[in-house]
DNA sequence: TTGTAAGCGTTATCAG
DNA sequence: CTGATAACGCTTACAA
């Protein structure tokens, strides 16, 4: 009877090898506890009936999921999907399974998602950026589960979190631009909304605009959604602005690529006619047509240091260290100084 | 007490609000199922405690997760995250909650994340097209777990499956180059060990050959893993050939980019010297240049169909019908006549 | 080394 | 409409 049982629970298996429960939970658990006779019969009965523990009891049972929840904004967006699969393959290693979900940058939404995670007893949690209702930070350390921040480095917070300065790097590259010589500047920003990670790199070319005694009536800025297409519709309106722009500073590669695409179709050469420059450094950049200028992240660190640092956090109770990893600027070929017209 | 407790549970709403807990249930699961004054009372007694079910403890007395499981060989494939994302917000409207777990290509692996899924009692099982172990189909079976097989379209088999003919869309492009006059083929194919998809689309190739009466020996194949680089070294790989191929075939759009490109650092015209073409049509295909002409996947539609036909499953027990989706040929600037040397 | 039994947080059955 | 109470499948003292 219990042979055919479809899911044959540890009862099933401690009856057919003639034991108790318990001793078929600590064979499970590990092997040594048991004597090598039993071990036999207990090996025997589980893979007779095919056994597989039950995940939500024995989650009930010592209150230890062995899962991460990961919210980020979109799965269509290789930056996230490298980072989080280093994430995963970190984790995977230390046991643990990890839960994915996406909050489409709606911060309702995003809400949602990790109260579902929570629900699902996820041991800790890696929401994208820091921006969001303190109420979820408080109600998260409450019921004491870890979180971790990342791609963007906050220094300054309770939250753990690793990433990088978004701000400071994105004003390295608008310096650079400016020092070239260019003064109008277009930005074609990622959306800003419930995107810290945006907000900050548009700052960033603020500081430097005003370090280099720039006027902020130079920049002009959109913020269409990570799409290739919307980068290509938001350059073809800076371009038709009075006096056009010599340089776009783009919030991703993705946009950028559209910008570079959209100049070819309009005839202008980049670099000469106009520069183009990107952020994220994803495969992308290095194949388009002039290769792309952009600032270099290291996704994959900093899915792997996440993990780790969740790792520590869980099985040390730690309170969480930040990281702030290093970007640079991979100079290319789509900026260069603005032509003298 | 109650008020401050981490977790709290269904007894201490039920407490504070001074009723059993089965009708706290009941308020929660159906409000309508308690009056008016309790209504109110529970109401106040959730939130002041901050209340959020226990989805194991929920789990274990319903046997119903609402979480469906998908296995996917890497997030770090726009075509699954895409196909994925679509899957995840038709799946959300329903209320099941997606865990994505990636296999990196590997079968043992593969299995491994099916059997955690399983373990986390997912109702519903999604792996990426259909070669596996008999075992895992028949253990699901058993288990009662529904399972849908996206990116490819299986007509004679038990497992419900959602996609397209991969082997006929493939045939269907090569035909067209052979037609154009291509005899020497190249073929990128994606990684084929526990894939299927990509074994399909070369068997596709071998058939236009076979129809045009095309020597089999014409055929040169490399499948190196999914990643732009990848396709680039390959192609300088099928140029060092005695008689270069005039036409390279690839698995798809990632590797034919990375061909492309090295194309253009050899300084062969595209499709001038050689043509190339991908497969998928992904958002890159369309800003490569020469833009890609490649085969045109649904991927969004498959990911809402899969979604859809798993939860008919699910809901009304349904044995799961297989759906075959339409793909066609994208012509872009990539595939051309060979030139007369 | 092994067994007994309590408990984890819900839901569901069955009385009231 | 509501309250007891028995599952659900596993772990873990505590005893033997």
């Amino acid at each position: 009877m219990s042979k055919l049982c479809p899911t044959p629970a540890l009862a099933d298996v401690a009856k057919l090898a003639g034991v108790s429960t318990a001793t078929v939970s600590r064979y499970l658990n590990d092997p040594n506890r048991v004597v090598e006779a039993t071990r036999q019969r207990e090996l025997k009965a589980v893979d007779r009936l095919g056994y597989t523990p039950n995940f939500a009891a024995r989650v009930m049972a010592v209150k230890r999921s062995w899962t991460i929840g990961a919210i980020i904004p979109t799965m269509e967006n290789a930056i996230f999907a490298r980072g989080l699969q280093a994430f995963q393959e970190e984790l995977h290693q230390h046991g643990y399974t990890v839960l994915v979900s996406s909050s489409a940058y709606d911060p309702e939404l995003e809400a949602e998602k990790i109260r579902t995670l929570v629900a699902h007893d996820a041991d800790g949690v890696l929401p994208i950026g820091h921006d969001r209702d303190p109420k979820i930070y408080k109600d998260l350390a409450r019921r004491d589960i870890p979180v971790m921040n990342a791609w963007s480095f906050m220094a300054y917070t309770q939250i753990a979190s690793v990433g990088f300065d978004n701000r400071a790097a994105m004003a390295e590259l608008a310096n650079r631009a400016i020092r070239l010589g260019h003064q109008r500047i277009g930005v074609i920003s990622d959306i800003t909304t419930g995107n810290e990670r945006a907000r900050l790199r548009i700052e960033g070319i603020r500081d430097a605009a005003r370090q280099n005694g720039l006027s902020l009536s130079n920049l002009t800025i959109l913020d269409p959604p990570y799409q290739i297409e919307n980068g290509a519709e938001a350059f073809s309106k800076l371009m038709s602005q009075g006096i056009r722009p010599k340089v776009i500073l783009c919030g991703n590669d993705v946009l950028a690529v559209g910008a570079l695409h959209r100049a070819r179709d309009m005839g202008l050469k980049v670099p000469k006619d106009v520069s183009v420059t990107g952020f994220d450094d994803i495969e992308l950049a290095r194949v388009a047509a002039p290769a792309l200028t952009t600032v270099h992240v290291p996704h994959r660190e900093m899915g792997r240091r996440a993990a780790a640092a969740l790792v520590d956090m869980l099985e040390n109770r730690t309170p969480g260290a930040s990281t702030r990893l290093a970007t640079h600027i991979v100079e290319r070929q789509s900026l260069g100084p603005p032509a003298s017209t």
